[in-house]
This record gives structure tokens, C-alpha cells and sequence, in this order.
DNA sequence: GTTAGCACTCATTTGTCTCGAGTGCTAATT
DNA sequence: AATTAGCACTCGAGACAAATGAGTGCTAAC
């Protein structure tokens, strides 16, 4: 069975039809909405073929075709076409002055979820592959110490430490000194037991500070493995009543709020470059086994210091792919912009 | 009217059952539920005398009662009994090591909303009455300070700032000296415009630096108001089917979700001390708009230094009160000891 | 004061019917 | 050989009516 032209346009109408729609799609409506003047009849002989192909299929006998997953894949693979004019449009979401990485985080999810009305998560940036770039010790009363540290991307993360036995100011300036000068420049991964074992000699008798010192270090820096995700517009699905059954709304919404289901699917679309770092999983693609019925775009952002995160777009199987690609390579295209000049 | 014993064991059985079943209850259940032996004419009239009271409701002719909110406003204000026997079961709900105080309000929530079935959520302990603990301004980089500042309960906030012009150690040293001297011990109430003017004269060419310090301090130690809350069991709500019509389930996830909207109703609950800190919202009482079909628990919890913050329990308006107020009680009691010994 | 009995109400369920959108197939048309 | 008109057929959705049954209020008897 050939794939010509005129299959592919009627493809495209299908999906395009039942984006808007979300109802089957007859012969009829196609014969009119395309520019291709063909009768109905005709339509259906077609609509019949692409069938057999499987790449759509009626719900049930005398109901319009829905697009298949794999019709869906072929659509966005091979003939999605950006939406251009949409980018005029989006420029600068952002007014409020961005003091805090969190908050530029989170309005970027509301900007998305406003704007495509679909759900939106991001996960922030991940620091396992940054370096440390500055290390403090401080007293803060008698018995407690505390340590900042600051890796690249100006993220800080501090820990208080309780003191078991008394250092003297002089010690607590040399130890830091020394930390700072040794770890400084450092990524997670270079801190290894050679050197850490070298730092305990030289704190002598203060190793124990230094151990945990180096394990707030490691626990702030990487977060344990817990990369913060923001979700926006969980509520945007109950506009799609494909998705409003019964209890898979209750299920797309649960996963969103636990959060950490969705850790694994933004995290393992970081590596993937191809298409300018999106990625779209159509139904059963995605890994999370209660966003069967949806779709998933996923785009990948850089902060310099190759600090990287993904954004994640949550929507129907019939989704707006060609917006949504076009809003996150707009946002990308942003967020780029805004950290090259810092 | 008066409400004599019997009516009162009837209002009691019909809340008890409807909460179970969720259906309006008739006379027949309440004469064999209740150990009263009435037939179910002697228990008509009396419910037809509760109604008059305003305290229950048929939902049309012909059907059972439901409570009212003035029924059920009644109910918790008198008649409720707290459940001693959940005690036993809900002790030690924390296990895992608590390395930060975000964990422990996550883990709080999770425990809550597996617990009781219902959308629960927590505002972190809030500073604004909190002194400063601990300040400290160092330099970073050629350009850039970081100042730190941790205020009681050990909540530490960092800003970076960039310098305009050069500083020298010295000076970034006895900026900082001067400054923890000066703000030690106070509160943000206590950091006054006379104060702040002080501040500057003495630190002369640097005063703009004084500024944005302080500018810093008091919106990380107040956070900008933005006290942070997090949430669980959202999609519980969906096992109300009163809760599920149209568009009151999408609302409610939605305002769980902002969280925003949140902060008002649990920071308003702060300040009563009536019954140990727990205040239950019935329907319209509460004030927002999207949860009107809502009952709402909210507790105070204080840890110490004085830093409080609210949990709350969203359900439906049948919602197991006494259970609810037993478990928030308990989880009240543990993070007090948790917290005295600390 | 309590209860049995009865007529009445009304939401819910069930079944039946119609309507119409949409299909597949065949024969006619270009 | 491709396209189209025409027609019989399928099947979900909606309308309507009847049956069901849970529950009530009232009255009269206990």
C-alpha cells in the first residue's frame, strides 16, 4: 500500500480535525475541509486504506476514524509543520525581575500552562556535573559551625553542623581556607576518596569535621538525586474529555503532585540531542504508566555551566504538537538568550 | 424546640451514617442503627423536628436527610467524641532520618493524606517574628558578595550580590562585623527606618551596599511573604462523588495546586488558640470561594523559638471529624517532643 | 407518646423507539 | 481507471414512558 499525497493530506486533516474537535472524523467533514475537492465516497475509500495501514480507526462501526498512535508518530515525525507566526507572540513572558532560580522556574510551568492548556512540569536545573566554586565555615555560636557552599549556576546551599569538640576560630578559618582552596573548581564527581582521605590528614584531629563537611558538600550539591520539579496547570486536562474518565484524571493529577514519577521521565529525556532536545512520547511511550492516555513533549533547557533541566508538556494523544514544539523552542530560544549575557 | 437527648443520638446517627455512605439516611436506617428501638414513624417525626431547627435537610422530597452546615457546626462544636483508640495505631509515623525541615513537612502531608483519605497540606513555620541569628557578608569573587543570614530556627538564607564598585577585604570584613553586631538578636519588626539610616552613615561610601543587604535579609527571613506550602492526596477528593460534579473537583485540585490562595485560609488560623490550635472551617466558612462544598481542619504546630505554621485537611463536608482532629492532635504531640528534645 | 398503615412523591432505573451520522459496497459516470 | 452517486446497514445518543422503590407526612389506633 503506497503512502501518496493525497493520503497524507487526508491524514493531516484527520488529526488536525480531531485536535480541535476531539470527535471522530467523518468523510464528509474531510471532503469539505480539505482543498482537495474530492466527494465524500472518495474520502472513504481512502480513509479505508489508511485504516488497513493503521494509521487511524473508528471507535466503533458507523463512527468517524481517530488517529492510531502510530498515526500520530508518523504525523509528528514527517509532517508537522512549525507554526511560525506563533513566536511573535510569545516573545517576552517575562516582566518581574528573576531573583531566585525557583522563581524563574515556576513561572516559566505557569507561562506554559497558560498558554497551551496543557499540563507543564519542569525540572531544575541538575548540579551533579558542576563545580564547586566557593566553600565557607563560619561560626555561628559556640558549638555550631556553618558551612555555605556555592557551585556554578550561583546555587547555595548551606548546612549547620554541630561541633563535638571545641575549634578555635584560627582552625575553623584555616580548615575552611583549605577546603575552599582544595575543592574549589572541583566537580562532584573529581571529589574522590584520594583526596578526601588527603583532607583528613590535614585536619588532623578535625577529620571529623571535614567528613561532614564533604558530606553536606555532596548531599547539597547533587541534592541526593532529588531534582526539584515544578507542575503547573494540572487542572488544564479537565478540558480534555478523553482524559476525564472515570479515574485517569484522578491518576494523571496524582502523578503530577507525587512528583517523583516523573523525575524518570524528564530525567531520561536529558541525554537524547537530536531534535534540538525534544522529545515527544505519544501514549504508551512515555514511562509512566498512568500517562498511557496522553502525550508527553519534552524539551531540554542549558544554563551555561552545562547545568541542565527538562521542561515536560502533558496533554492529550490529540494535542497541538506543532504549538507546543514552537512555544518550547521559543522558550528555549528565552531562557538561552537570558543566561548567555549574565 | 428544644433538643432534647434523642433528637440529639438521632442528628449523631445521621451524621455518623451519612458520612459512611455518602446517601442521604431515612428513617428506617435510623431506627435499627441507633439502639433506641423507635420505629421509623417516631424517628420521621423527629427528624422532622430537627429539620424545622434548620439542622438537617431533605435533598428533595422524598429522600433521605443530609446535615446542614449549621447541623454539622453543631456536631463538631458539642456532640463530637474524639476517637482515643486510633492513637495506638498512628504512632510513630517517621522513620526515615530527617535531614531538613522540607522533608519532614513532606513527609507530614504524605502521612496525613494516606491516613485520612483527604487532600492535606502544610505551610512551613513562618519567621516574620524570628531574630536574627547570624549574619555574614563574604566576598565571592572580584565583583560579587554573598551574604548570609540565618535567623532562628536555623533557616538560612543566601543572596549574592554584585558589587558596583570595589571593596576591599578590610572593609567587607568590618561591614560584616558591624552588621551581625547591629542586627544580632533582633527581630524584622525591630529593623527600623532609624536604624537602617544609622547603618549607612557609619558604612559611608558603602551605604548602598548596607541597603541591598538589608534589602536581602528581610526578603529571605520573611520571605516575601511567600511562606511555602506543600500538599498531598489532592486526588482523594475524587473519592467524594459529591466533590466530583463538573467543575468543583477541577477547582479544588486547582487552588491546591496555586497554593497561593491557600496561604490566607491556614495563615489566618494562626492566631486563634481556642482548642489547642485546631479549627474546623465548615462549607462557605471557609474563605475561599473554590472550596465552599469543602469542610476544612486546620492545626497550628509550634516549634520552638516560636515558629509556627498550620497544617490543614481539605474533604468533603461529612468528612470524619473526630478522626481528623484525633490524628492532627497526635501528629501535633510528636512534633512537639521531636522538637523539645532537639 | 408511640406505632402501624396508607397514600403520595419523586429520583432512578429500565426498556423501547427514533434519529442521524457515518460506513461499505455496488453501479453508474467521467 | 478513477470518481461519484446512491442505498442499505450499523450503532451510539437522546427522548420518552413505565416500573421500581426508598422515603415521606399524616391519621388513626395502641
Amino acid at each position: 500500500m503506497e503512502l501518496d499525497e493525497r493520503k497524507i493530506k487526508i491524514l493531516k486533516a484527520i488529526i488536525q480535525n480531531y485536535q480541535e474537535t476531539g470527535e471522530p472524523v467523518g468523510s464528509r467533514t474531510i471532503s469539505k475541509f480539505t482543498d482537495l475537492n474530492l466527494s465524500s465516497a472518495t474520502i472513504r475509500n481512502e480513509m479505508a486504506d489508511l485504516e488497513e495501514m493503521g494509521l487511524i480507526v473508528q471507535p466503533h462501526t458507523s463512527a468517524g476514524r481517530i488517529p492510531t498512535d502510530q498515526g500520530y508518530r508518523l504525523y509528528v515525525d514527517q509532517l508537522m509543520a512549525e507554526k511560525d507566526r506563533e513566536v511573535a507572540e510569545t516573545k517576552e513572558f517575562m516582566v518581574q525581575k528573576v531573583d531566585r532560580l525557583e522563581q524563574l522556574l515556576r513561572q516559566i510551568v505557569r507561562f506554559l500552562a497558560a498558554n497551551t492548556n496543557y499540563a507543564t512540569m519542569i525540572s531544575a536545573p541538575s548540579v551533579s556535573k558542576s563545580k564547586v566554586k566557593f566553600l565557607q565555615l563560619s561560626r555561628m555560636a559556640e558549638d555550631k559551625l556553618l558551612a555555605t557552599v556555592v557551585v556554578e549556576g550561583n546555587i547555595v546551599k548551606n548546612t549547620i553542623l554541630d561541633l563535638e569538640r571545641p575549634m578555635t576560630d584560627e582552625d575553623i578559618l584555616n580548615l575552611g581556607f583549605h577546603l575552599n582552596n582544595t575543592l574549589n573548581g572541583l566537580t562532584m564527581a573529581e571529589i574522590n576518596l584520594e583526596l578526601i582521605h588527603k583532607l583528613k590528614e590535614v585536619a588532623g584531629p578535625n577529620a571529623d569535621v571535614v567528613e561532614r563537611v564533604l558530606e553536606a558538600v555532596a548531599s547539597a550539591a547533587s541534592m541526593e538525586g532529588e531534582v526539584p520539579i515544578y507542575t503547573s496547570g494540572a487542572t488544564n486536562i479537565f478540558k480534555y474529555p478523553e482524559l476525564t474518565t472515570d479515574d485517569t484524571a484522578s491518576q494523571i493529577i496524582g502523578t503530577l503532585e507525587e512528583k517523583h514519577q516523573l523525575a524518570e521521565l524528564l530525567t531520561s529525556s536529558l541525554k537524547d540531542e537530536d531534535k534540538q532536545g525534544i522529545q515527544i512520547y505519544i501514549g504508551n511511550e512515555n514511562s509512566v504508566q498512568a500517562m498511557k492516555d496522553c502525550s508527553v513533549v519534552t524539551a531540554t533547557y542549558e544554563l551555561k555551566d552545562g547545568l541542565q533541566g527538562t521542561i515536560g508538556i502533558v496533554g492529550p494523544k490529540r494535542m497541538d504538537y506543532d504549538k507546543v514544539v514552537t512555544i518550547l523552542k521559543n522558550v528555549m530560544a528565552q531562557l538561552d538568550t537570558m543566561f548567555k549575557k549574565d
